[in-house]
DNA sequence: CTTATTTTGCAACCACGTTTCATTTTATCA
DNA sequence: TGATAAAATGAAACGTGGTTGCAAAATAAG
């Protein structure tokens, strides 16, 4: 679908509406397919996600393309690694505070035994420490384990 | 190696010495050499190890039963995994209040970006949390990432 | 020392992370 | 709009790690 066979106003409108070309503009970010249709995919859930789950949204795209834009993402300041426990690797986006190098995440990761999923609970602060028998802190992260609300209700009603 | 060719009062001596052949008599374990070896490299260390440490440390044994090991000590309640942030998986051995299959950890646990090493903080205490948002919590866990003591001296000496 | 049970080691498979390189696509500028 | 430089893609290929099944070996029990 190639854009000059749609009408200029359109382009226009579509330019305006779009908080994905935003974002590749802001961190100077080429737009291609693929990096579009994973920033929707990140902007459509709040969680975190895995390559795998994306994957699975796409309906498998190239691995390598995939594993490239996300790296892409994350050295550019646009994702953060979202640690919650399971030895997959997730990413969520990055809120303002995130610049290329440094990235700031300030709240728990709660990882959903039951479904998988991985929220980030803005509510819950982190301890601030500073340094710990002689180990330099330089950031805290606090994952939370259990069930999520969404499987707790289905269970409730199940059951 | 065999046992008896070693005269008695040497074997004793080594039945009450050996921490080891206790923990594993514990938990109902066979004695083999690579638990043994194992045990004595959680015991030396005082720090989570990955399955690729243990494979460095004990000059790469077969991998298949050091999974295999590594998965009875878990289940067996020895050892419990300890999330330290990166993506490799790591194990720690149990306190006193693990049990087959409740694990407890009420420990931060600090990973250093400059040697990889993961220890375990006993003096930090992790917030007790029940319940956020609709979200059940069941345990939490804390990572602190920065750079370890023996790792600050030695940038602090060398520079 | 024999036997039943457990553990080991091997083969084999799949998922994932990662790099290299030729090809394609994008943004830029005339 | 069309040519061009730079960047991104997709294929191939490799390494590591996790996992299972099965026959051989080791262990604990009698």
């Amino acid at each position: 679908m190639r854009s000059s066979e749609k009408p200029e106003v359109l382009l226009h409108l579509e330019e305006m509406l779009s908080p994905v070309r935003q974002l590749l503009k802001a961190h100077s970010l080429r737009r291609t397919a693929i990096r579009e249709q994973v920033l929707n995919v990140f902007l459509q859930r709040k969680e975190a996600v895995s390559q795998s789950d994306l994957e699975q949204a796409l309906g498998h795209p190239d691995r390598i393309t995939l594993y490239r834009t996300l790296r892409t993402f994350e050295e550019k300041g646009l994702v953060h690694r979202a640690i919650d426990g399971t030895d997959k690797l997730k990413f969520a986006l990055c809120s303002s505070g995130c610049s290329h190098h440094k990235h700031q995440d300030q709240h728990a990761h709660g990882h959903c035994e039951h479904c998988g999923r991985t929220i980030c609970m803005e509510g819950v602060w982190l301890p601030e420490l500073q340094s710990v028998d002689g180990f330099q802190v330089k950031s805290t992260f606090l994952i939370v384990q259990g069930v999520c609300s969404d499987c707790g209700k289905r269970i409730a009603t199940k059951k």
